[in-house]
DNA sequence: ATACGATTGCTATAGTCAATAGCTTTCCTG
DNA sequence: CAGGAAAGCTATTGACTATAGCAATCGTAT
């Protein structure tokens, strides 16, 4: 009668564990946001990036992303295909990404997503804690 | 002159994305360090799961570690096939999963594995955010 | 000026992981 | 004891990551 509906999980109290679930979770959120407009979250990632930007390349791009550069090329020919962004030679071997005007257009429709979410996650965690969330992540990832 | 060296990641700073990166790299770190017990993280989290227990079923595991029941198959395939679980009838259609003894010395590096990742994890995060931490990730996954 | 190492963008491939749909057998309940 | 739910599984797909390698170009240090 007092016993737990389901025994709780003895792992989520390991900082690692609940790292990765509630990552897991906000990421599936993320996603399933970021799809009615086609977008994945590391395409929304090089638009939001690359943003106001016509300097960067792919290797810049995955650099600061943390995406190889091997990966990246299918990822820009998305949004080439999608005809999001364009790329602008800066010499014979390197070429700037940069945002065409549909880019610009569909980049607005993600900030209001990403917006939205990123103060729906932040709401979610009780205020108390809230200020030292973000501030404790970026120690991790140095 | 008072440039920076790398413009500093833009997006550091949202908390979907912090929370991607730490995750993303702190699992890569985890992964790694039980790569010489021959185990994924999932493989791990399973062991300590059903640690001194005898009536977790295959579904059940999975309901916790929100791990869908057609993927549990390959993950205790593994685990069966090096020894560490063996699959005990409770009826004619439910199977305990428990801890053979191979399992349960191997639970025992896992333990020492993890325990001093979990470790490391905290210490890498400043201490005045350090008791946030886990209560804000809990408060995201509800 | 030029030779050499580094970088860029790319192909091709393989592995990890999660998600979906569907199947059979067994269990549980009305 | 009939019908729905659950367990365990197969099969397949897609997203994402990682590795190796290649040709062309760039930058630099002689």
């Amino acid at each position: 009668m007092s016993e737990p509906v389901l025994a709780v999980d003895p792992l989520s109290s390991l900082p690692g564990y609940a790292l990765r679930r509630a990552a897991n979770a906000m990421m599936a959120e993320l996603g399933a946001r970021l799809a009615p407009l086609d977008l994945r979250i590391s395409d929304a990632s090089v638009l939001l990036l690359i943003a106001g930007r016509d300097d960067m390349t792919s290797s810049e791009i995955g650099k600061v992303l943390d995406i190889q550069r091997a990966n990246m090329v299918p990822l820009l020919g998305r949004l080439d295909a999608a005809g999001l962004i364009r790329r602008v030679p800066i010499d014979r071997k390197s070429q700037a990404i940069v945002l065409t005007g549909a880019g610009e257009r569909r980049l607005a429709e993600v900030r209001a997503i990403t917006g939205r979410f990123e103060e729906d996650l932040m709401a979610r965690i009780p205020a108390p804690h809230r200020p030292h969330f973000v501030p404790a992540l970026q120690a991790l990832v140095g």
